[in-house]
RNA sequence: GCACCCAUAGCUCAGCUGGAUAGAGUGUCGCCCUCCGAAGGCGAAGGUCGUAGGUUCGAAUCCUACUGGGUGCGCCA
């Protein structure tokens, strides 16, 4: 039997797209149509490839692969299609991969590929095992992802989990994509509502010696600042005790805030989100950055003293006023509006950090920047893009990703949220519920702009309808049969399926699964161009059906039941492709922060 | 009033830098356990991709207008 590595045709692969078996034949069709060149059979003037594509066909019947060249480039070849497409499937022909090209539809190349070529990809599966489908796409780069982002005035709801979810999966998607990635999370501790955050505290540290704590309309009423409030007696005793505001504010709103900011950590730990970098919006005002941040944007002609327009279409009786401020000329890079950056009592308004911020994060030099904001913050977008657009040069990739909110379903029934009824769902009850792997993965079972209902009952039920487990199960009947193998006596170990003779791997069901794993790495690439992880999710279910499918085919066709008594080198060949699903499978989570299962 | 997001099978949703006869799950109907985990699988039926134009070899995908739903709109972050 032929090692498996040699069952290829010679001709190398180009390095960085090993893994990746469509630019792999992408290059092969290349090749061809640079080989028709220098045969004549295509003119090489103005002649580009960038557009060629390779990929799978909508329908399996058409093959394995289709390529649109001959109908890219009929036109500048000022050549009909299919007189292309017929040159270049004689040439595909003559390689050893390409068992069938035909042309097909409006000049179409289908493809069909060498079954030696899928019984190969499984042995580069399990040889490069979790670096399996990582991508050069991010190569030498570095990326920013923000997310999270919440007040520090209060614990984490369940809004923000799904900004959690999606950033950290974005995160660990960019940096599967080869990215160096820092998670950065901005704590907005500068503004006036830290301020109400500490008067709250302090009528909980009035309730701790012994008041009635008086809560006012604006001020934040949750228990979870009681502690903060005890915490405040513990250092301070009664010494604050009816002194006025001066006295205490800045101090109280330090301890708050970074008792908050605590409680958030670890919050998010429970998610297993962990940021790298904590930027505080008061050091901006502390530092003297927003004034030195300012002073460039004026030195760059980007701020002005002007008079905003009213906003139309709001209720027509309000105190509007004229007020000449500074302003940041935004409109000049697609703003609607030109925005204040300085309010009518001199202070900075919220925009002024912002400004600052997100220069600070272009000037750090990341190749690419993302923010995550919720829904609500959709009205932000266009303002943040003017700020990296007047200040970034066009190198750098911005991205705003906005998540959209989650509707809570307990056992199909509506569930209101509402901090007075005390029905306020925190992050920490989802978690506490449902666990953090099924919390993370139900949570990108949708696109980030697409609304996401979560039912605490149906997200645990363990069937077909929950990808959650659907998924995990899979990786679980892989660790049951290998357990199974190996009691049954069959050397399973790494070594014995490494060298497992591939070719045993003939039957349409088993390269219909080995197709899926090629899938992978261009699976990965989109995904992190796109910057959308939901992609990965649906990606492991359908890998998962494939699997499952497989599976039971074995009741009827007991040739293809992964454990073949008696026939060790076979059960090593079938037992290598389901080691390479469960691969897969675990990269796959690994990038959404979800445990594969052993046993469920 | 303006801006942004969304509209795909009865329901919940995917759909790649524009590709061929638009896919899953669920629900309905019919099958499959002496058999590696049936917590599963196979098959059938189900669509004017919100409407109307445009761009081109080709549009669910890009552009324009409209309809319907969501979010937001100076001195709050």
């Amino acid at each position: 039997m032929t090692p498996p590595g040699q069952m290829l045709n010679p001709r190398p692969f180009p390095k960085d797209a090993a893994m990746n078996l469509f630019t792999d034949i992408r290059s092969l069709v290349l090749d061809a149509l640079t080989a028709m060149q220098a045969a004549g059979a295509l003119p090489t003037e103005g002649i580009g490839f960038d557009n060629v594509t390779v990929e799978p066909p909508r329908d399996a019947a058409h093959g394995d692969m289709a390529t649109n060249a001959a109908m890219v480039l009929a036109k500048p070849a000022k050549m009909k299609p299919r007189d292309i497409a017929e040159a270049l499937v004689a040439h595909l022909l003559e390689d050893d991969r390409i068992t069938e090209a035909e042309v097909a539809g409006p000049g179409f190349v289908n493809l069909r590929l060498a079954p030696s070529v899928y019984q190969a990809l499984v042995g580069t599966v399990l040889a490069a095992g979790p670096d399996y489908g990582k991508s050069a796409v991010g190569q030498g780069k570095t990326a920013n992802v923000e997310y999270v982002s919440a007040n520090p005035t209060g614990p984490l709801h369940v809004g923000h989990c799904r900004g959690a979810v999606f950033g950290d999966a974005l995160a660990g998607l960019m940096a599967y994509a080869g990215y160096d990635v820092t998670r950065e999370y901005w704590v907005n501790d500068g503004g006036a509502q830290v301020d109400v955050l500490a008067r709250s505290a302090y009528e909980r540290y009035r309730e701790a010696n012994g008041q009635a704590p008086k809560i006012e309309a604006g001020l934040y009423p949750g228990d979870y600042l009681i502690p903060v409030g005890e915490a405040l007696k513990e250092r301070f005793g009664d010494s604050l005790m009816d002194k006025p505001e001066s006295e205490w504010l800045v101090q109280i709103r330090e301890i708050a805030t970074t008792m908050m900011m605590e409680e958030i950590r670890s919050d998010l730990a429970l998610l297993g989100v962990k940021m790298d970098v904590f930027t505080s919006e008061k050091s901006y005002y502390d530092s003297g950055k927003i004034e030195k941040t300012l002073e460039e944007l004026k030195g760059l002609g980007l701020l002005y003293n002007g008079t905003l327009p009213p906003p139309k279409g709001k209720a027509p009786d309000e105190d509007w006023e004229p007020r000449e401020q500074l302003l940041f000329k935004s409109t000049d890079y697609g703003d609607d509006v030109d925005r204040p950056v300085q309010k009518s009592d001199g202070g900075w308004t919220y925009f002024a950090p912002d400004l600052a911020y997100h220069y600070d994060k272009v000037k750090r030099g990341f190749d690419v920047i993302i923010d995550v904001f919720g829904a609500d913050h959709g009205g932000y977008v266009k303002r943040m893009k003017a700020i990296v657009a007047a200040l970034a040069d066009e190198k750098v990739v911005f991205d705003i990703k906005l998540t959209q909110l989650v509707k809570l379903f307990k056992n199909g029934e509506p569930f209101k949220m509402s901090k007075r009824a005390g029905t306020f769902i925190t992050l920490r009850d989802v978690i506490e519920q449902v666990g953090p792997d099924v919390t993370r993965f139900v949570m990108l079972t949708r696109r980030n702009d697409a609304p996401l209902d979560f039912d605490f009952d149906k997200v645990l039920e363990q069937s077909r309808e929950n990808p959650v487990f659907y998924v995990q199960y899979a990786s679980a009947r892989v660790a049951s049969v290998m357990r199974k193998a190996t009691e049954a006596g069959l050397d399973m170990s790494d070594a014995a399926l490494a060298k497992a003779d591939l070719g045993r791997l003939d039957h349409e069901a088993e390269l219909k699964v080995i197709a899926k794993l090629a899938e992978w790495p261009r699976l990965v690439e989109i995904a992190a161009r796109t910057h959308e992880p939901h992609r990965i999710a649906f990606y492991l279910n359908e890998l998962a059906a494939d699997f499952h499918g497989l599976w039971n085919r074995g009741n009827e066709v007991p040739s293809l039941r992964f454990v073949q008594e008696g026939d060790e080198a076979t059960s090593q060949a079938k037992m290598a492709l389901a080691r390479a699903v469960s691969v897969v499978i675990s990269a796959g989570l690994g990038i959404l922060g979800v445990e594969p299962a052993q046993e469920m």
